[in-house]
DNA sequence: GTTGACCTTAGACTTAACTCTAAAGTTTAT
DNA sequence: ATAAACTTTAGAGTTAAGTCTAAGGTCAAC
């Protein structure tokens, strides 16, 4: 059985993040002290691990919730549930690359037409670009 | 000369956001009436339309009030401010589309790997992925 | 038997860029 | 002259995922 700051090092999450996640539900330790000290056993560690991974992946602390509500009853629950979720974050991934993508190309087009040298900036393409009407937004009903 | 709403109306900007951005340095009506109303020139048009196209190209508040300072008195600064502003935005911008990129390898492989049909999740291969130590996590050192 | 390291809680703070509210004053249209 | 629409301010709330603090209790070592 691991004290907090034992399962902190272990796992590479600070002892408030472990007490923060307690709080919204994601992990607790399954023993109390008397004295009210946490103790985590070897089913809290791999929940704690498995939140990690999620995490890791870019999965939000609501996703992981409902992975762990799957996790504790896999009988109950389909792969299409899984899947659901992970296409779910697949697609927000993928405009969030979308979007940066087309920032991205912009940017590089503004760093491509501007001298950026010690010239003073009367005649700075970048700046003109941004004065001009030439930039639209990306994608704005992306979220 | 316009008033607030008729400004919102036309960059396409709150009259929130255009007071927020007001409180934070960034645009301020030239004129204000005996009342207090604000009221936007020509200029400030300008001014507003420019913090639109950087807002849209992806710069922080932050960067825009440089932008500012710099669009203010071209004559004082370099092209070089300009880009260096620009590239630092490009090396933001490229680094979190390296981090998305992976976490979209990682979760299109997940995807791949499960058959996302009604069976339970018993033998999920995405549940066991997240158990399994498979999952490290992305360049934490790149903010 | 006391120092120092650890643990507890509730709750405030952080970041960025808004977004909204309340309470009051102003302008416009009829 | 009055109702509707607009404006002002200060300040609170939002989001996500922590991060930190204060004030106190506990445990291990010497």
């Amino acid at each position: 059985m691991l004290k907090i700051s034992e399962l902190s090092a272990k796992v590479g999450l600070s002892a408030h993040t472990l007490r923060f996640y307690e709080k919204n539900g994601l992990v607790n330790a399954s023993v109390r002290s008397e004295s009210g000290y946490r103790y985590y056993n070897d089913a809290d560690v791999k929940r704690v691990e498995f939140v990690k991974s999620a995490r890791n992946i870019g999965f939000s602390l609501d996703d992981i919730s409902t992975l762990l509500s799957i996790r504790v009853d896999k009988q109950s629950h389909s792969c299409q549930e899984v899947t659901d979720i992970t296409q779910n974050k697949l697609d927000e991934v993928n405009s969030k690359i979308a979007e940066l993508q087309s920032m991205q190309k912009i940017l590089q087009i503004l760093l491509d037409s501007c001298c950026g040298g010690p010239e003073n900036a009367i005649h700075c393409s970048i700046m003109e670009a941004l004065e001009d009407h030439e930039i639209q937004s990306p994608h704005e009903g992306v979220s």
